[in-house]
DNA sequence: TTGTAAGCGTTATCAG
DNA sequence: CTGATAACGCTTACAA
């Protein structure tokens, strides 16, 4: 593996003046600039990270760490942010479990990005602390250089079910994600204050987990009650496709049977039919912010605004 | 941020003690370790990366690199490859795009799992000769430290064709996916393959993508055709599930008036009706496989078989 | 314009 | 058992 000692070596200069023609300082004569540049190519030499990491005290890596690989969601946001990252110059690193952790207290990145519930306040306070910036999506966490950025996940459930009430809809009920996730929690709290405003009680909320998997096993339950919900919210699309897929499988129809609604806005839900009437987030365009702003964090610029996604209701087919 | 030379100072040793005590160096007293360690967790210390990776010539850090993020496939293979790095205390560091090459090239890995057609070859052999190890999945290179882990795509869809056609059926055609992606010309191969050795010749084939939407065009241009295959073999379930969809959108019904099957097995093609048939890859196995290959190659010991996953042939109710 | 040398934070060799 | 000290590969004052 050749380091920039064999560079100078071979094109007969200092390390210093290697590493000067090597990035292009301009003190150096073009002649030898060049010299050094070929010696560097027929070695096909490359700077080692860890030594440069170290002198530069930066990385230009930027973490992004999540709960799990996968996931519509997931994959729209980490491609927004791998674009504007690597348009600045900047690496992804995309980690989850105990690599992220490491990662993070190694230093091994200059910001990171946090998408994961399992990671603890602590931990992300104590490295904050030490100056690493952090932002933290759709999680509420308070400090020094951390950065929330969150969903109105509260107000588009509201604004939604605004418009299921004008249209006439009065028996709702709510399919729940994972008790301990607080984007579901949010959601929920949407749903329920809704209701309140015009003095409505839910028919009943069905525990799920964000899976399709899960929506459906809720359509099966809801299939075995005698008095169905009229409208069915789900915490999420996949869930609202899952049931809908049940409901369907029994010969029953949506909207005509039961009403579903969904939040993300996930490609599947385009393809399904009916289409799916859900909440649209662009994911892509939030990676694409948070990506921004965590590069000016990194370069130096105070937050004005912590970056947040826009939402919009989507009322299509299946409600 | 603390280094361990402020470890040092509070514990009142030197910094080569500091290091053995931190480390478990059996040559330190018991009674000088405990208050470094102390010292080291009162002032929040941990070594930095770029420090000891430059000093040890090794990161503990494998880097996976692929095309894009998303989709169920490189979900499952990633949190195999996770699972069992994170039991060996080795990090897995996932990018994608510009940032894969330059993670890379600086070593900020200590071996690469490649699924990605993107990167040249001759950039992966570049850094292969170097002693890199690289694992390439799904590809053919040939080369020093270059271990391709291939599925016998083109086997597994002749034993799926033979299956078909012993159960009757003679009108086969084929979805394609991307016309450069190895795994679809394999996938291809075998289909064509399986025909021939019965003297049966294709009804059509369909360029594709591996998208539910791409299956799910397919499906439309088939309904506009008046002379429909009686089976459509598809090169993913992303787009065999698309392909029903839009059948069955139509009033059609699979099996009875087309019969569909896919590669892969992903969970979305268990809950959808009819149940998917399929090629089972056991994705998430299979990256545990190449991850326990990886450890091994990583710790000098040579591979005896390069690790390839098993197919199984799923026969449900699409086909 | 180029070279010498210090230093980034570690680990590990070698004396004491 | 503990402490100087060199070294990893690189960047960058400062000197020449």
């Amino acid at each position: 593996m050749p380091t920039i000692k064999d560079v100078a070596k071979l094109a007969q200069v200092s390390i210093s003046t290697a590493s000067y023609a090597l990035n292009n300082n301009p003190h150096v004569l073009p002649e030898t600039r060049k010299r050094v540049k070929d010696a560097a190519k027929t070695l096909n030499y490359y700077p080692h990270g860890a030594a440069r990491n170290l002198k530069m005290k930066k990385s230009k890596n930027v973490g992004v760490f999540i709960y799990a690989f996968g996931g519509p969601v997931f994959s729209d946001i980490l491609e927004g942010i791998r674009q504007t990252l690597q348009e600045h110059d900047f690496n992804i690193i995309v980690s989850s479990g105990k690599s992220s952790e490491n990662l993070l207290k190694e230093r091994q990145i200059d910001g990171a990005i946090i998408f994961d519930n399992y990671i603890s306040d602590t931990i992300l306070q104590g490295y904050a602390s030490h100056g690493m910036p952090v932002f933290i999506l759709d999680r509420i966490l308070q400090g020094e250089h951390l950065y929330p950025s969150l969903i109105d996940n509260e107000g588009l459930v509201i604004t939604m079910m605004e418009r299921l009430i004008q249209k006439g809809y009065r028996r709702f009920a709510y399919a729940s994600g994972p008790q301990a996730a607080f984007n579901n929690k949010m959601r929920q709290k949407g749903f329920l204050e809704a209701l309140q405003r015009h003095h409505l009680t839910p028919v009943s909320t069905y525990p799920g987990d964000f899976t399709i998997r899960g929506g459906y096993e809720i359509g099966l339950s809801i299939l075995k009650q005698t008095d169905w919900p009229e409208v069915v919210f789900c915490a999420n699309d996949e869930m609202a496709i899952g049931l809908i897929q049940a409901i369907q499988e029994k010969g029953y129809r949506v909207p005509r049977d039961l009403k579903v609604v969904g939040f993300d806005h996930i490609p599947l839900g385009d393809v399904i039919s009916p289409k799916l009437t859900t909440i649209a987030i662009d994911h892509a365009l939030w990676g694409r912010s948070i990506a921004r702003a965590m590069i000016d964090i990194i370069g130096g610029k105070k937050l004005k605004v912590s970056p947040s996604p826009q939402g919009k209701i989507l009322m299509r087919e299946s409600a």
